[in-house]
DNA sequence: GATGAATGAGCATTCATTCAT
DNA sequence: AATGAATGAATGCTCATTCAT
């Protein structure tokens, strides 16, 4: 990588943190191109250098922390699948908190809109946080944690449904709901109750 | 009432009803105010005769399916309590249907955004169905279904997240989720495990 | 005058009691009609029983003050002439005072210009203030109190503009010209120096 | 200074122009924005890149020939009071008459209405006027040529209500009072009188 | 890669006025 | 005379996006 690809990489990362900002005091609509560039420094014209459209930073902004999530869950090989599961919900919920809850409130809406992302992919976020957790329970049956009847797709199903729901209510009491919080209370009072049936006896 | 007032209801029941219609097509910010009122047969100025502001008629949108669950619910009075939930969380469900992905989404969006609708009165919607969801609880406890010791607000909290997790899904899956249908299957496989502990033996 | 007639005047006046008092408060662009009407507290189209055109109720508005001055002239017959333009002048800017800096503002703008007002007959106010100061200087010639040769056309422009100045000097300086102080000392200083060459040794 | 700042320099001079064009054959309020755009032939949206609101523009036309008078202010140094000022008051109307009646409405009002114009400078126009005419009388003072004890305040704010004075009987008579003529016969009949009493003599 | 002037479609909202009751 | 629902023209302003430099 040459200076000049540093330096547009640097330019990328600052036109996505200075979005990120700016999304965490107001609303997507209420923020411009211009607001972004200019806080940037860069000028309007640069940022359609790294993004065709402008809804296009949005999925970028959340990439950084959610990444991180599958780093850690690889190494939480060893636990326990509620230990496992109550750190991979708290690691999530801390990313969503960390993004603002207006990120948060535009992921529901347009970005994940297909009227209005010709070329989205079946709501990606959807998709990829619920392969990840997918993923971490096919990984307990395997290992012979979770019984082999155990209904994964259900289940996660469920569960991505919960995680979700706290992003929501969080959105919609407009912060009065702590979903962090909540994402706790649910870990310790519920997790087990729900997975007691199909975890084998070792 | 006279028949100038009749007339008025009537206009503004239409405007609503349309608004319904095109919000089941795109989503909101698709639509104009010109799309509601030229399909309405009205001027464009008789919009601003009933709501103040675009964003107004959403939660007008709602509030008559929304409205005849709480007419069900003290039908329900005598059923079991795990009855009566999966009831109405099926209710639920299809009234949200009903109002269409789009209207689903603004919901998350600028309607319960104070920075957009300055005198919303914290999240409407979301302390309206808390507080039915949690009398149907208390109810149940006052009346021996549930333990004392049921941790009402807790349940309340994780169920309503529950139900707008299904919704985000849904809008996030691009319709690929089907709430009612992942609603119900919740309901036969969790609702039970969930309250076993709480149930009194009678 | 019957009951309904006076009852009809009642409405009238009230309406311009309170246009008088937003027009206070604020622009005559940032008051609408219905302001008007709901603070007087009768419905919008009333209004129109009594006024073909918004703007027609600014006029009206000074009517009442300015009417008061041309009753007060004529008391006045028996005194020295500069004792009564120094009497006229306050009791003039006495009247714009408590008409407010934007009844002033208007005065300058719509009220008068043709192109909004299709029946505006050649600045009425303007028209009427002439005359009256004319008309007083007339009657010193007449009196013998001014020479014969007194250039009163060329006076009551000046002294008309100079009225008009204050009011002028009011509006751009946003209130920090005080017009009837500066009248005042205008009237000390300068009114004998300018009447000197014409008033006739008695 | 480039190609292109060169350019846009051009681009807001003929919005300027044009403005003031459309500004003499009607009021600011019967012209749009789109007026002036479409006959300077650029896009509506270019009005905005160089005025933050419409009414930004007005100052702006009035800054070209206003201009031009505190220069030849300078060079008018070695002439007499009298003849100093005749020829300031002709110049000043000679601008404002260029302006056009319409402008000289608008100066009187939004232009200078803080409630429009959120960052306005106290009445800037009536600010840089009367401190032009100040300093005149001012160095005439200094240079000896008028009385230590010479009322310059209170002549000044007589005088400079005596010119808006002339603009508002323009206004007023919707053209009728031509004020270029009437400041000219002003001069000639009531200057010498106004500043007899403080001519040294020399 | 960076710039920033130019574009122009797009739209919510206002409000004076009318008129059937 | 009073009402107030309905009207619909009118427009300032935003802003994502383009493209010549």
């Amino acid at each position: 990588m040459n200076k000049r690809q540093t330096a547009a990489l640097e330019t990328k990362r600052k036109l996505i943190s200075t979005a990120l900002e700016l999304l965490k005091e107001s609303g997507f609509d209420a923020i411009n191109v211009e607001d972004i560039t200019k806080k940037a420094g860069v000028a309007k014209g640069t940022f359609y250098t790294y993004f065709k459209r402008k809804e296009d930073i949005v999925l970028d902004i959340s990439r950084v922390p959610f990444g991180e999530i599958a780093d850690e869950v690889e190494k939480m090989a060893g636990m326990e699948i509620i230990t496992k599961l109550t750190h991979y919900f708290h690691r999530f919920m801390e990313c969503v908190e960390s993004c603002g809850i207006n990120t948060c409130r535009q992921w529901t809406k347009d970005v994940l809109n297909p009227n209005n992302v010709p070329d989205n992919k079946d709501g990606q976020k959807w998709a990829y946080d619920f392969e990840m957790l997918k993923g971490i329970l096919e990984n307990a049956v395997k290992n012979g944690e979770l019984k082999e009847n155990t209904p994964v797709e259900l289940l996660t199903h469920i569960i991505i449904s919960q995680l979700y729901g706290m992003m929501t209510c969080w959105c919609m009491s407009d912060g009065k709901f702590e979903p962090l919080d909540w994402t706790n209370k649910f870990c310790q009072a519920q997790l087990e109750i729900i997975f007691k049936p199909y975890i084998t006896q070792q």
